[in-house]
DNA sequence: TCTCAGGGGCGAT
DNA sequence: ATCGCCCCTGAG
């Protein structure tokens, strides 16, 4: 395998926290897909070990995918605001945000819905593996999700029958859509983050929270902090906020309050709370 | 075996 | 603004 040396990157939270859903950990190595690529890992320390497929030795692809150019150091400096993020930044360390394909994470997330990490994992898994292409290595294999078009060409029941339940209206739908807009998207990718949002949620089955998902790790846009419920717990729990404050209002204050790399911050402090001791409710 | 909520969103009120 | 309900799985 080849060696990169990097410092300050955690693979294991990085791949599997909940911002891609195409990776699997096999024994000490990371197995994964982005596009039709199959891309293995292993870390060792500040070392990471790394193959493509099947194109061989594809740097730039891995580079560009695992964000390696981002200066993490400055950021987290630039987030330094207070007591709860010195000490998350201390515990939670080498968090990236993925380059990850707009399509592949549009179509996962609308997969999200209602549904723990584990739970979309698999899912998306069940459907690369029926519907993906095979990618192949010595040492492992996988299937890469499949491309909109081929989703669109799938019926609703053969979704609702691989496990999407609820969700397999919306997924045809944004499949076909993405199909049908595919020129548009390509100018939508360079305007404001409120005009994408706009176009985001007029999908069926995304809302607020998955629009932000999409722009955040299918577009980097990282001036957004997506509000799942333990985003939200930060706020309430950390912050003093008013359970009842709306997702905008939420929102903003991670925006106003973190600034151009909340995204960031977000993950570390949803990282840092998700691991804490809870006291069961109730 | 059974119950229950899961990193939401929709549609009706 | 609030509230059932959506489909299925893993965890208890």
């Amino acid at each position: 395998m080849n060696k990169l040396d990097i410092e300050n990157y955690n693979l294991e939270q990085t791949l599997l926290g909940g911002q891609s859903f195409t990776w699997e950990k096999e024994g000490e190595a990371y197995v994964g897909t982005h596009k039709d690529n199959l891309i293995i890992l292993k870390q060792n320390a500040n070392q990471i070990l790394w193959q493509t497929y099947p194109v061989l030795n594809n740097e730039k692809l891995l580079k560009e995918y695992l964000n390696l150019e981002f200066k993490y150091l400055d950021t987290i400096q630039a987030i330094q605001k207070d007591e709860y993020i010195k000490i998350a930044t201390k515990e939670i360390h080498g968090i990236r945000i993925l380059n990850q394909d707009f399509e592949t994470v549009l179509m996962n997330f609308i997969l999200s819905s209602h549904k723990s990490v584990k739970g979309v994992r698999k899912l998306v898994k069940d459907i690369s593996r029926r519907y993906g292409k095979l990618i192949k290595s010595e040492q492992a294999y996988a299937y890469s999700f499949p491309d909109a078009k081929v989703i669109a060409s799938l019926s609703e029941k053969e979704l609702r029958e691989i496990g999407a339940g609820f969700r397999a209206p919306y997924l045809k739908a944004a499949a076909e859509k993405l199909v049908k807009d595919q020129e548009y998207i390509k100018r939508l990718k360079s305007s404001s983050t409120k005009e994408i949002k706009e176009y985001l949620t007029s999908y069926k089955g995304i809302g607020d929270k998955i629009a932000d998902c999409i722009l955040v790790f299918g577009l980097g846009r990282l001036d957004i902090t997506p509000l799942d419920i333990w985003a939200k717990r930060v706020l309430i729990e950390f912050y003093g906020l008013d359970p009842k404050v709306n997702y905008l209002d939420m929102s903003n204050w991670y925006t106003n309050y973190f600034g151009i790399n909340t995204a960031i911050a977000g993950q570390i402090l949803f990282e840092y709370i998700r691991n804490l001791p809870r006291v069961k409710q109730k």
